[in-house]
DNA sequence: TAATATTACGAACGTTCGTGCGTTACGCAA
DNA sequence: TTGCGTAACGCACGAACGTTCGTAATATTA
């Protein structure tokens, strides 16, 4: 069981980086086949379907995002450090377009929003559980006294989630070149705000 | 010029109802041509290519936008009211989701992030085109005095632009029945945030 | 080395795709 | 009503799609 492991990494490894540039729907066996240098029949017998394939890649990218986000930002300090780190890392990840585009979860986020079976049953779940876990992180730095009692903490993490969504447009589809810092700005503006302090008149801080 | 005129414009009113539910390159002649009960090719006809039929719904969706958000929104009264106006139209468009599924421009903006060609030009056009117009709108908030000096309107545009993506995805893939309702509680606060006056204690609104 | 499981192949299938081309039906002005 | 230009059609094409299947090659184990 171990040959046949390591070429199915591969072909998943390859898929991905062609789901990050053209979405989950652009694997074809055919490409791949060609860019693998294999038969289709034999990539189509490691997955079964093209659907085991999309959704042996999505599996893939949800334990990388583990691997690259969620593990080793909840290593942080408990409370609002803990949630800085996540939130940066997931903007990091999502910074990561070089080669294979590490965007490929929230691209299928909207290529899949209406197109129902297992791949988007998949998406939808590990989606849920990962703004799920933001809110408690948001919680518990609520409750740690870090950030200003009274804050919503589903609506923080969705504030949080739309300027990763913004940035990705910004940096992908409009070809801002200082998308990266403005997205970091962003991020840091909102923890400044939600910061349990005297409101003093704010300054912005963009440039 | 009008029998041609009036089944091209069933085509593409067709069109953008197949493109809002599975993405402009959801669009084939072939299904296209089964529910117009016409033939590929005389479908085929009335656009040269499949590109040319894309660009047709896209420039179709751009026209709809300007007549349902920005021409309606920009007859509000200058300043914060007319940008109020703006971004709230953008989100009702946003969520008309039934049957022609109305947000098929920010879908094509993860469809098409990567995919150089004549349509992502057009939307690259229209979508900078749109941030930039708001970002006028909120400079003139400033300007007014409804806004507080020194914010920056191109971060307020993308923090607008955020909720409205977050919103999409909540609503579409995650299935939150409320998220309309959040959405506009968040597009509030965003105002709320951004008036020119004394800071107090600020207390959450939703529930 | 022999026997056996695993892994990959090649060819073909039925569809559907986008795209051409020659021809027929139709709407409108003379 | 006749003629003409537009609009739509039928048909066919080459290619790519996902999928199936029988078979060859390769690993693994005895």
């Amino acid at each position: 069981m171990t040959k046949g492991a390591a070429t199915r990494d591969r072909i998943i490894q390859r898929a991905e980086r062609i789901a990050g540039l053209e979405g989950l729907d652009g694997i074809t066996f055919g490409v791949l086949a060609a860019e693998l240098a294999m038969s289709k029949s034999g990539l189509f017998a490691h997955f079964g379907s093209r659907e085991g394939l999309q959704l042996a890649v999505l599996l893939r990218a949800v334990d990388r995002f583990h691997a690259d986000v969620l593990y080793p930002g909840l290593r942080a300090r408990s409370g609002e450090p803990r949630l800085r780190s996540l939130v940066h890392r997931w903007l990091a990840w999502e910074r990561t377009r070089e080669a294979r585009g590490g965007d490929l979860l929230s691209a299928a986020a909207f290529e899949f929003d209406d197109r129902p079976g297992i791949v988007r049953d998949c998406l939808v779940t590990s989606q849920r559980r990962w703004l799920a876990t933001l809110a408690v992180a948001c919680t518990i730095a609520i409750e740690a006294g870090h950030f200003r009692a009274g804050i919503d903490a589903e609506a923080w993490v969705r504030e949080a989630h739309g300027v990763i969504l913004a940035h990705r447009v910004a940096q992908r589809l409009l070809g801002d070149a200082q998308a990266d810092r403005r997205a970091a700005a962003a991020m840091d503006e909102l923890f400044a705000r939600s910061r349990e302090v005297a409101h003093k008149p704010r300054r912005r801080r963009a440039a």
